[in-house]
DNA sequence: ATTTAATGACCACACTTGTAGTCAAAAGGT
DNA sequence: ACCTTTTGACTACAAGTGTGGTCATTAAAT
């Protein structure tokens, strides 16, 4: 399962990852202001996540309440590792020294990445 | 000029940042073993990255030769930039956290990271 | 000089993606 | 019991994407 997520369907599965089990209807209310999307747009993101899998659905009488099959956690990790693979030749600190200089790393970031390589140092 | 690479693109791109100037055919010897692409299919790829901007032509003769107008690394910070706005909240931490849980840095790229740091404290 | 091979221009076509409409069933209001 | 609203199923359709074909020109080989 490849679990090819469009930059779309992503809107809708960063809603459910925040409040997984709701309905097609709080869905469009979550996203209004963010996405300016009609119901039926929504509806159909919807039947391509489940379609795709990403999605599982629970039927609550005439309806269908909605629940993420991934992790949002998993979901960022594949990503980062195809960003690196596809762009950095699969090594992690490329990357980062490329953050930093694109938007440079505020001090706080420092200090949590320093904290990082701390515990992964042992 | 937002530069819409998709990823097949991205294979052409990558042999021209390595070999900037050279023709179709060697593009497609380039990627011989990577990808098993026709000649056709190289080329088609070819004429979609010069409409897009994303590759600047000079004639040799009979034929074109090709170069990146974008540099690689400037592509690569736009890409990462990306990622953690649409998935981290753009904060560069917690992706890299990601990655370090997702892959497992190396001792090679902790310490590189942590001279990183070092360099961006002052 | 004639054939061959490479090249760019143009074309094709299925699949995906963004965006939304139609329809029928069902739930709820009155 | 009817009308309205909501919902899922199905359909649509243009743009983008992956993959590669045709064709005419031209350079190169013989």
């Amino acid at each position: 399962m490849s679990l090819q997520i469009t930059p779309a369907e992503l809107e809708i599965m960063k809603v459910l990852w925040k409040h997984p089990g709701i309905g097609a209807s709080e869905i469009v209310d979550a996203l209004d202001g963010e996405q300016d999307w009609s119901p039926r747009t929504v509806k159909t993101l919807l039947s391509r996540l489940v379609e795709k899998g990403a999605l599982e659905t629970e039927a609550d009488g005439r309806r269908y309440l909605y629940r993420p099959t991934v992790a949002k956690r998993d979901y960022q990790k594949k990503e980062a590792g195809q960003l690196i693979d596809k762009l950095f030749g699969g090594r992690a600190a490329p990357l980062v020294a490329q953050l930093a200089d694109a938007r440079g790393l505020s001090d706080d970031d420092i200090e949590e990445l320093e904290a990082l390589l701390g515990r992964l140092k042992q």
